[in-house]
RNA sequence: GGGCCUGUAGCUCAGUUGGUUAGAGCAUGCGCUUGAUAAGCGCAGGGUCACUGGUUCGAGCCCAGUCAGGCCCA
């Protein structure tokens, strides 16, 4: 039986049997919904992971740390995004020769978790918090892992790590001890981001920015006139200086007032009384409130205001005027209130003259008695704010109010709107640790280099870390207090309070008592504890100290990071400082960053948060489902990551035509292969003909491209190379050119079989070449080419040079230029109907280009095949054309090329010269 | 409002140190093929390079501003 199922004998009207037409099983279809779950199955039950740690197991190490999603919600196309751009990066890497371990984790404690526990149960005990928080996260631990995996992302799934493991949470404490051996640790009262609405101080990352209006009023502060005459400004009338604010309800923390030494004010008359503005902005404060006069005031510096005592509008104490960097001309008057409590300019200025951090307000944002307005006390600050203009109006120190909208910070749970508090809180010491951090920044590799910048700011003006959070779930913050309320920072203490939580888990924190502690522990009677646990992102952040340091395959530090441009405040950040401390050097050598996923038609950001406002799908799973997960993979890899990432349905629809297209090549690939056994393959050089040299050629200049493009990190690169390569060079040109001699020549001509070896190599190269991006694809494909293998435990192809390249692709190219003058000579003969097909034709091309004529004379047969023709005549002359006739030769009932031989030979009076040999020797092999 | 970044065909991307008529693939239209067939091949149309101004013999590229969008911050 022949490769084909033929039968005996061929009768004439049947050459059809005889053709060496392409055969696989690799279906069309790739019905990746049903097929990809058994492929999963497949390296489930193999450990593919395992097989290729263990084949890469004395391969150099290439580390990239992942950076632990939250542990909340469905997989979206933003964390599908960052997952399986960490998975090409993996198994690139892999097929580049290193051995590349991928350990996922999780991020599992912090607010959102502990809010959605919160709301669907009230008035339950820390405890019982804890008890379903860790519950929650474990559920979405879970959900995520088996979403991950089923976007074919690799790695140990099994052993995955978890912010809430014990070992993990002890690791923390053990640094939080560090840090405080380091001396960076202390307490203060001090304002922070509070959040009213969660009750818990924020940090900068769970702040988000939404439209507020706000009261914007103008406000005098008297200067009593034996206070204006020892500075020496007129007394003949009542003098003020007026400030702007848009937190009227601060005024009641006022201690203090601040201005530019080297800004200009204006001392002006208003006909009844005198008032200070920055000379700049006495137009602006006349044209909003109405008042004041054409007439010119005194000028002074800012910095011989400095100094005056001046009156609180409504309490009975002074303000101070203070000189301040910070105060600009960009609003208002030139002039700031002060309230050290509510701000952490104003709270520096305060401290540098001994001024309180005065804060009177509670955890829910209500006004404390400190506020000295009896009335206001129990009131929510944003309702107070119009009861301080009234009282404000009364007193007669309103000079005019407005509506200003502007964004303001909310908190990213709750939505309320932040407020800045002071409370007792412990931070790190950013000051000991921003110079090196600064120089390690210089030393990390920056994807887009830009991303230098945006660290470099963040580091350069970030203030000292709040670490301290009033919250439930979460790590605790491992101070005792003496009986006295000072706190016990001692390290040894916290590295014992560590060895309790990596055997008994955080829950012992809340669960003992105090005295089961000062035993346990052996510290003073008395002592106690608080229930403040750590922020979040110290978890995080010391990611590189409990897994890298602590996983014996891992590596410290990591070669890359690869998260949200967002994570430069975040991750990038946490993790730079931490190991700054821990370790005076940056945690990772090179940092790559993608943009967010935003919708194309509306040019906006897709995000789940924002209810309501975004209605399409953006579940990972709905895409998955509905198109395969190798179809998300191609969108990965299609984009620009470095800026925002585009996405729609029509995007994926027009994917699914790329995806046909190369899956589609492959195919007819495979089925080429057909009966190619590449071990027998007797390779001669001189078999190969222009188009097959020319293959060559290009496949090399694809890997070239292709590795420089991963290694680069540029996958779209490698999306583009490819599909072109599939659309254009295979698919319309080379498969194309040698359908002829693949489906016709003699099952074993040598110019057949070289085309079968061309087409082993290119299905070789493109199938490594696209195995990071269609992990489930060429896989699938790999099977039907070394059954029983992985393409997944390949190493990508060598690149190998070519001294020949050069001059083949440039004949090549000359040629093709040949051909699309024929091919649109070809159409205009059709239209006017002087052929049907093109191999009716009989094609005279004059040319003057005398190369052109040599390529024929040398081998006409080769210029041909590429041109795809029956009859060709190529002239040198004086002018360049292309003319079409009808051929006058028979036309080949077999091939269907027109030739001239059709009819000589008595036997087979319907054949050409080849195809009798074929048939033939087809005859013989039967 | 500030910092960083982005804006090239319907879609995704190229466009080298400024230098002819701005390219590719996909999509669209028309045609061919029916021996890759829920495939394949050919041809064609489609762009004021977001906008405005400037530097230059010459600008998609350099500079300034405007508009739109993103991240971060106030």
């Amino acid at each position: 039986m022949g490769e084909n199922g033929k039968v005996p004998g061929f009768l004439m009207s049947d050459y059809k049997q005889s053709l060496n037409l392409p055969k696989t099983d690799f279906p069309m279809r790739a019905g990746l919904s049903a097929r990809e779950p058994q492929i999963l199955a497949q390296w489930k039950e193999r450990d593919i992971y395992r097989q290729l740690q263990e084949a890469r197991k004395d391969a150099p190490t290439f580390l990239l740390h992942d950076g632990p999603p939250f542990a909340n919600g469905d997989v979206h196309m933003g964390t599908a995004l960052n997952k399986v751009l960490k998975d090409i990066v993996i198994r690139s890497k892999s097929m580049a020769g290193y051995r590349a371990p991928f350990r996922p984790g999780w991020d599992c404690h912090g607010l959102p978790i502990e809010f959605k526990v919160v709301r669907e149960s009230k008035g339950l005990s820390p405890g019982e918090v804890r008890r379903k928080s860790e519950e929650y996260a474990r559920k979405f631990i879970n959900i995520q892992r088996e979403q991950f995996m089923r976007l074919g992302v690799m790695g140990d799934w099994g052993n995955p790590y978890l912010t809430l493991d014990p070992l993990y949470e002890a690791e923390v404490v053990r640094c939080f001890g560090r840090f405080v051996k380091s001396n960076l640790v202390y307490r203060s009262h001090k304002p922070v981001l509070w959040s009213t609405g969660a009750q818990t101080a924020l940090a900068e990352a769970e702040v988000e920015y939404q439209e507020k209006i706000s009261p914007a009023i103008y406000v005098k502060f008297g200067i009593p006139l034996e206070e204006a005459a020892r500075v020496g400004l007129p007394v003949d009338q009542p003098l003020s200086i007026v400030i702007w604010t848009t937190t009227p309800w601060t005024l009641p923390a006022n201690l203090a007032l601040a201005v530019h030494n080297d800004f200009e004010y204006e001392i002006f008359s208003t006909g009844k009384e005198r008032l200070i503005t920055a000379h700049e902005l006495r137009n602006a404060f006349q044209n909003a409130t109405g008042i004041g006069s054409q007439e010119r005031g005194i000028l002074r510096s800012g910095s011989q205001l400095v100094g005056i005592q001046a009156r609180h509008p409504f309490l009975d104490r002074n303000s101070t005027v203070y000189g301040a960097d910070f105060v600009t001309l960009n609003t208002g008057t030139g002039c700031v209130h002060i309230a050290p409590g509510h701000g952490e300019d104003d709270y520096l200025l305060g401290r540098t003259h001994g001024l309180a951090s005065l804060s009177p307000v509670d955890d829910n944002g209500r006004y404390t008695s400190e506020c000295d307005l009896p009335s206001l006390v129990g009131e929510y600050v944003f309702d107070a704010n119009e009861k301080i203009i009234d009282l404000l109006s009364e007193k007669k120190a309103l000079l005019g109010r407005s509506d200003y909208s502007h964004n303001y910070p909310h908190c990213w749970r709750s939505k309320t709107p932040i407020i800045f508090r002071a409370v007792e809180q412990f931070f790190i010491r950013i000051e000991d640790l921003r110079s090196t951090a600064l120089e390690e920044i210089e030393k990390v590799a920056w994807l887009p280099h830009w991303g230098k910048n945006r660290i470099r700011g963040t580091v350069e003006s970030r203030p000292d870390w709040c670490i301290s959070r009033q919250r439930a779930w979460g790590i605790p913050l491992p101070v005792f207090y003496t009986s006295e309320g000072a706190p016990i920072l001692d390290p040894e203490l916290i590295h014992r309070v560590a060895n309790v939580f990596a055997k008994e888990g955080t829950n012992s924190w809340f669960e003992k008592s105090d005295t089961e502690w000062v035993n346990l522990l052996g510290l003073a009677e008395g002592s106690t504890r608080r229930n403040d646990t750590l922020d979040v992102w110290i978890d995080s952040g010391v990611s590189h100290e409990a897994v890298l340091r602590r996983t014996p395959e891992l590596a410290f530090p990591a070669d890359l990071y690869l998260e949200a441009t967002d994570q430069h405040r975040g991750w990038f950040q946490s993790s730079l400082i931490t190991s700054v401390a821990l370790n005076h050097t940056a945690p990772y050598r090179t940092v790559l960053t993608h943009g967010f996923v935003v919708d194309v038609d509306t040019r906006r950001k897709i995000s789940k948060s924002e209810q309501g406002a975004y209605q399409k799908p953006t579940d990972a799973q709905y895409f998955v489902n509905k198109f395969g997960a190798d179809l998300v993979r191609l969108w990965v890899s299609s984009v620009n990551f470095a800026d925002d990432v585009p996405f729609s349905e029509e995007i994926f629809t027009r994917l699914t035509d790329a995806y046909r297209r190369i899956r589609n090549t492959l195919r007819i690939l495979l089925a080429n292969l057909n009966g190619f056994d590449v071990v027998a393959y007797q390779r001669n050089p001189a078999d190969l003909t222009l188009v097959d040299s020319w293959l060559l050629a290009r496949l090399r200049q694809v890997v070239s491209t292709c590795l420089e493009a991963y290694s680069k990190l540029e996958f779209h690169r490698v999306y583009q190379v490819l599909n072109q390569f599939c659309a254009v060079d295979l698919s319309s040109l080379y498969v194309d050119i040698t359908k002829d001699r693949l489906y016709c020549d003699a099952r074993d001509s040598s110019r057949r079989r070289a085309a079968q070896w061309v087409m082993y190599h290119a299905f070789d190269t493109l199938c490594r070449l696209l195995a990071p991006i269609l992990v489930f694809t060429t896989e699938e494909a790999w099977g039907y080419f070394q059954p029983g293998e992985s393409v997944h435990l390949q190493y990508f192809p060598e690149e190998i040079g070519n001294e020949k390249d050069a001059t083949t692709l440039r004949s090549f190219s000359e040629l093709l230029e040949m051909r699309s003058k024929v091919t649109a000579a070809m159409e205009s003969a059709q239209k006017a109907n002087l052929i049907g097909s093109p191999l009716e034709a009989e094609v005279t091309i004059r040319t003057t280009h005398p190369q052109m004529a040599v390529y024929f004379e040398t081998s006409p047969g080769e210029v041909e095949e590429i041109l795809i023709l029956s009859h060709l005549k190529i002239i040198l002359d004086s002018v360049d054309a292309v003319s079409v006739v009808r051929t006058s030769h028979q036309k080949c009932a077999r091939c269907w090329r027109h030739r001239q031989e059709v009819g000589q030979i008595d036997s087979h009076p319907d054949l050409c010269h080849r195809c009798y040999d074929a048939i033939v020797q087809a005859e013989k092999n039967l």
